[in-house]
DNA sequence: AGCACGATGCTCT
DNA sequence: GAGCATCGTGCTT
């Protein structure tokens, strides 16, 4: 067990979405541990990013994101989604990286069960595999208390990561739309 | 394989 | 009251 610390979600946003791909996300509940590689993230980065939760400043929803880095941001969209975030740079300025996609490791059975043999490749996707709700908004990812936290995974070489606009951000003016901020692994063809 | 659409409820205007 | 960092189904190529 090798769990990334405070220090790993307290730099740049980016840099920490990138660092993110390969690594192992771990949940644990009934002392059942789930896992999943990460394959894709997302970056949201200040209130002046207007395709960030926090383009408004700081309410009851995203307070999280204000937050001290290494927690957990849930929050619930379209009705009946949770979507996971890590808290990322110093502790005020609001900032995140949306998990978007696992491939499922540990307790792959479950998983796959509990997704009724659908894929894990969407942030709503994993979510529901792993049991992440809002109960866990705020979260501190870097204490196994929690049931929640990020380990050191696999190695990903920097050529293998492919940047691209971040996805859903219909309405969101120029130039938040389309600034590179999704990143994936090259061979995670499957989407 | 791809696109359109409805579900469904919380948040902020 | 509109919009939403989405998903699954069902219908069209």
């Amino acid at each position: 067990m090798n769990i990334l610390p405070y220090e790993f979600y307290n730099r740049p946003t980016v840099t920490v979405a990138k660092d993110l791909l390969g690594a192992r996300l771990v949940r644990v509940t009934d002392s059942m541990r789930l896992s999943g590689i990460i394959l894709e993230a997302e970056v949201y980065v200040g209130e002046e990013d207007l395709g960030c939760h926090a383009k408004s400043g700081k309410t009851a929803r995203n307070s999280a994101m204000y937050g001290p880095p290494g927690h957990a941001y849930v929050y619930f969209t379209y009705g009946q989604h949770w979507m996971l975030n890590a808290v990322t740079e110093r502790e005020g300025f609001p900032a995140a990286v949306l998990i978007r996609a696992i491939e499922p490791d540990e307790g792959a059975s479950i998983i796959s069960a509990r997704r009724q043999g659908r894929d894990t490749n969407g942030p709503a996707k994993l979510t529901s595999a792993l049991d992440i709700d809002g109960g866990l908004n705020n979260a501190d990812l870097c204490d196994p208390r929690s049931g929640l936290w990020i380990e050191n995974g696999i190695p990903v070489d920097p050529d293998d990561i492919i940047s691209r606009p971040r996805v859903g951000l219909n309405t969101v003016p120029e130039p938040w739309k389309s600034k590179p901020w999704g990143f994936h692994i090259k061979w995670n063809i499957k989407k």
